[in-house]
DNA sequence: AATGAATACTTCGTGATATGATGTATTGCA
DNA sequence: TGCAATACATCATATCACGAAGTATTCATT
């Protein structure tokens, strides 16, 4: 997918990935993978962030000897996936104005 | 709009916008502004974008003394907006995986 | 035992890009 | 006379996705 358009799906893509269990980062790129690419850089890239904006919080567990760090969504995550869907509106109407013009001819 | 969400958008607005007809930066900001709000900035900034891609052509023409750019679509610039229609499709699997995920609860 | 793939997280540099600020210049209206 | 609207241009900045490179462990295969 074209990465400009990506841009605004990846952050509400990642917290979706952990709204219904908390997860980490391996298993949220592998859940995400049939939807959406993403590589490793990217998703801590949008972890580091999440977790600035409060959106999610971190846990550090060991898992058969390796360190997994799990997340966990916050009640601002939370809203932020509802004010997507909001937005979403406003998507849809301009997609539908690139459409009409296009079906113009 | 979250200006992320933007980033895929714009483009292909801009290309829409001067399909069915040759226009100019501020006709388009005022066309375009229904659907999605953009500064002349940003405007210019996309018209050159695309003209170095080769998406549309420039052309210079008076108007009550006025300097005005009129732009024309290209072939590619067509072609464009054919691929964003395509990448939808992707994109509407995308947010349908969040959407399942939110309604999981 | 050795090798390589998979798991798991981290850091750094780079390129793309939307936008505010600022500037130039003309037209038209109050 | 002054101000809003029209019309285009440039620059600096902040955000962000991503490849590259690194560290370290587990597990299956040879």
């Amino acid at each position: 997918m074209d990465i400009q358009l990506k841009r605004g799906l990846l952050d509400v893509c990642v917290l979706a990935a952990i709204k219904n269990g908390d997860s980490y980062g391996y298993k949220i790129i592998k859940d995400l993978n049939p939807y959406i690419e993403l590589s490793e850089s990217t998703l801590y890239t949008i972890l580091k962030r999440l977790e600035a904006a409060s959106m999610l919080t971190v846990r550090s567990a060991e898992h058969d000897g390796r360190l997994r760090k799990y997340y966990h969504i916050t009640d601002a995550g939370v809203r932020r996936i509802a004010e997507f869907k909001e937005e979403w509106k406003e998507v849809i109407s301009v997609y539908r104005f690139v459409i009409m013009e296009d079906q113009h001819e």
